[in-house]
DNA sequence: AAGCCGGGGAG
DNA sequence: CTCCCAGGCTT
């Protein structure tokens, strides 16, 4: 039997009932695919129900505003996903007629689709034989050819597009292009693949070679940057006599852009009481009265794929009257960070 | 071509 | 600890 029959027969016995699995409804297709970018489907899922429940449709997510967008979306990371997602929903809603594009070549001007997204929508909601690559696939052609050319570079991601376009099963491009995302989810797994009980095991090269594990290859890691971080925490009396803060949304590029933080003093190193207090007025307005007290003695290592953020919370107590402050209470309201929503869960204790 | 962009779970 | 996840965008 052909590689690909095999995928589909595997397929058909092992694959997971999913959300969005069954649907040929363009919108939830591309809400789950935007949604499992890089991100695992059992935490991408609980997600995607969240996003079909507030929005039921395209047109519901295009009315939302980006501030709701991003919160419903906090905590999933790659932020830009969510800015993306809502700019594509007004074009296709408000631009489109509420009707997604309905081809590749179409599907690849939305933003935040790239070539992956706009095969998994049009093969599984259009039936257009465009094989996906995904991470799973690389792992999956890699292992069962016995490639040793790097996935993450031009050359290489070409080579393996061109290999999947040569084995898909052109008459049956949904369920096999599902296949064999699941089976490299399932079967062919990254870490200890029970080749043992794999229906390709007769004729999987890289077991063949005893080469499993050291496939696929991947160019380099990223290099990690240490950044230091001191969040001031304003807290102060509004005038109906609750404890207040203050937010700042981040816009500018990099990370977290458009969630909102706290006040941010960034520092070269680690830096103590009268370091601080010489900085407030930096971000601070304050007159009267202050007091500042760290938070937690030795500083938070929050990590993200490429950054190590050494943080330090400072409680800034004070009398003055801080303009645009926000009652403790309605924190809760605005996307923010794992980071700073773990210090805000902690804190109100 | 290389770098940047999150957070979490598995081993 | 390391690896990697239904990738895409920017420079």
């Amino acid at each position: 039997m052909s590689f690909s029959k095999i995928i589909l027969q595997w397929y058909s016995g092992h694959k997971r009932t999913l959300p969005w699995r069954g649907s040929r409804d363009p919108y939830k297709i591309w809400l789950s695919e935007i949604i499992l970018q890089q991100t695992r489907v059992a935490q991408g899922t609980p997600y995607y129900l969240k996003f079909v429940e507030h929005f039921p449709t395209v047109t519901d997510l295009a009315m939302a505003s980006e501030a709701q967008v991003l919160k419903l979306w906090q905590g999933l990371g790659y932020y830009s996903r969510a800015r993306n997602l809502h700019a594509t929903a007004k074009k296709v809603a408000f631009d489109l007629g509420g009707k997604f594009p309905s081809t590749y070549e179409e599907l690849m001007k939305l933003k935040g689709v790239g070539d992956y997204t706009a095969s998994a929508i049009a093969s599984i909601c259009f039936d257009e034989p465009q094989p996906v690559v995904d991470g799973n696939v690389y792992r999956v052609l890699a292992r069962y050819f016995g490639i040793d050319k790097p996935i993450n570079d031009s050359k290489g991601s070409t080579y393996f597009k061109r290999l999947a376009r040569e084995i898909m099963d052109v008459e049956n491009i949904r369920d096999y292009n599902q296949g064999i995302m699941e089976f490299g989810a399932i079967q062919c797994a990254p870490q200890n693949p029970y080749c043992l009980h794999c229906p390709l095991n007769q004729s999987c090269v890289a077991l063949q070679k005893n080469v499993v594990k050291e496939l696929p290859v991947k160019l380099k890691k990223t290099k990690v940057r240490h950044r230091y971080f001191n969040y001031l925490v304003p807290i102060t009396k509004n005038e109906n006599g609750a404890n207040s803060t203050l937010l700042r949304q981040r816009k500018s590029k990099g990370i977290w852009q458009n969630l909102w933080e706290f006040p941010l003093l960034e520092s070269e190193g680690d830096i103590d009481l009268s370091q601080i207090k010489a900085r407030i007025p930096e971000v601070l307005p304050l007159h009267g009265n202050s007091e500042v007290e760290l938070f937690n003695e030795s500083p938070i290592v929050h990590k993200l794929s490429h950054q190590h953020l050494y943080t330090k919370f400072w409680i800034v107590q004070s009398n003055t009257d801080l303009t645009g402050a926000i009652p403790f209470d309605a924190l809760e309201e605005y996307a923010v960070p794992v980071l700073l929503a773990d210090f805000i869960k902690t804190y109100k204790i």
